[in-house]
DNA sequence: TGAAGATAATTGGTCGGCCAATCAAAAAAG
DNA sequence: CTTTTTTGATTGGCCGACCAATTATCTTCA
């Protein structure tokens, strides 16, 4: 009356991590069923067993980054002094450091890019990502704003410009590890920040 | 003992336009050689004749968008007021309306990223085009510290990071155009670059 | 001037190979 | 003995690459 029982979420999440492990290493164009369920150590059958087609995989893939993601990010924004510009330059570090020590973590999302500009459910997950970013930087400005750290700003579009300005050197790093250090780029990322929060007038 | 010539070049350049083009619409993993041969108006026999395989359509369509970006970002550089703020206004503020106003441009950058990740030759491309953005963009913050319009700062670094910027907002222009203004972006990043370069003590 | 010849340019069909998806049947677990 | 889970072979289709044959264009020389 009662078969095997329990293992199908546990499959399922093995099959998305087999997916993003072969999305770093292969890339986009050469992810394959065959090499996904190789990576998994799976049948290909099976895949189809648990997941409608191919584009579903992705979809719970880029979901899983996603949430992933977002649960690093909130660490680093929540942790440590209570204290506005730490904690900025903080999280400000923690997505540096992820994109050079944790390449494949920024490699699955570039991967991810190319496919939003042309499957909607794939754009939407990630727009919602970049909203929840935006949400938690500009939780941590509102705060240094509210203590009179940081000079009254627009918070979302203060954390516009720091999530820009982080993604776009972490995207230089990924591109070229060699153009600058990490340490470097966290030190002048840090004080653009810092000045562009200042209160004193410019 | 001679027959038909010159032609070739200007076919060469028109399939590496219909290439393009099919990128902006189909994407990566959309694009294959029938797609390419039928936009361009030519026969798919024809495609292998002017290039070895497909990989070098692509690396000279990626050299063909690289270098149209990096003249009009020239352009936009050298073009106005002697004044080293306005040229770097308007510079950021070309690049993001670049992004709104041609989306289609930032659309194929964003599908070659993730090819270059796994293609060594597409990847140097790339880190050229950036390392001359960079060259670009510090050739005016140099005037500017020179003028003594800007503080004194690491010119390269500083380039670094006002690329990112407008590289990271341009990014979540392209994700989600209903996120901010276009006018509304170049004000803020205007006013981010601005204080991270005044002269004042924050 | 105009036909003949030479060769670049172009075509469209063909080929082997790999892909995503399907399915009947077997295996595993309760 | 029932139901879930897993397998691996199969299928139809599309892809990149290749090629023999054809067409278009320019030169040369009568």
């Amino acid at each position: 009356m009662s078969p095997k029982r329990g293992v199908a979420p546990l499959r399922r999440a093995e099959i998305v991590r087999a997916t993003i492990r072969c999305l770093a290493r292969d890339g986009y164009s050469g992810l394959t069923m065959k090499r996904v369920a190789r990576e998994a150590g799976v049948s290909q059958g099976i895949l189809h067993y648990y997941f409608t087609d191919k584009r579903a995989i992705l979809v719970a893939a880029l979901e899983t980054v996603t949430t992933d993601l977002d649960r690093r990010v909130a660490a680093a924004q929540s942790r440590g002094a209570r204290d506005p510009r730490a904690r900025l330059l903080a999280l400000v570090g923690a997505c540096l450091r992820l994109a050079v020590e944790e390449r494949a973590f920024w490699i699955v999302f570039v991967e991810f890019w190319g496919e939003m500009m042309h499957d909607r459910r794939l754009r939407e997950i990630n727009a919602a990502l970049y909203e929840r970013m935006r949400w938690l930087i500009g939780a941590v400005v509102a705060q240094g704003v509210r203590a009179g750290t940081f000079r009254r700003v627009n918070v979302l579009r203060a954390a516009a410009v720091i999530l820009g300005l982080v993604d776009g050197v972490s995207l230089q790093l990924t591109f070229d590890p060699t153009a600058f250090r990490v340490a470097e780029a966290t030190r002048f990322c840090g004080e653009a920040v810092t000045r562009y929060l200042a209160r004193e007038a410019p």
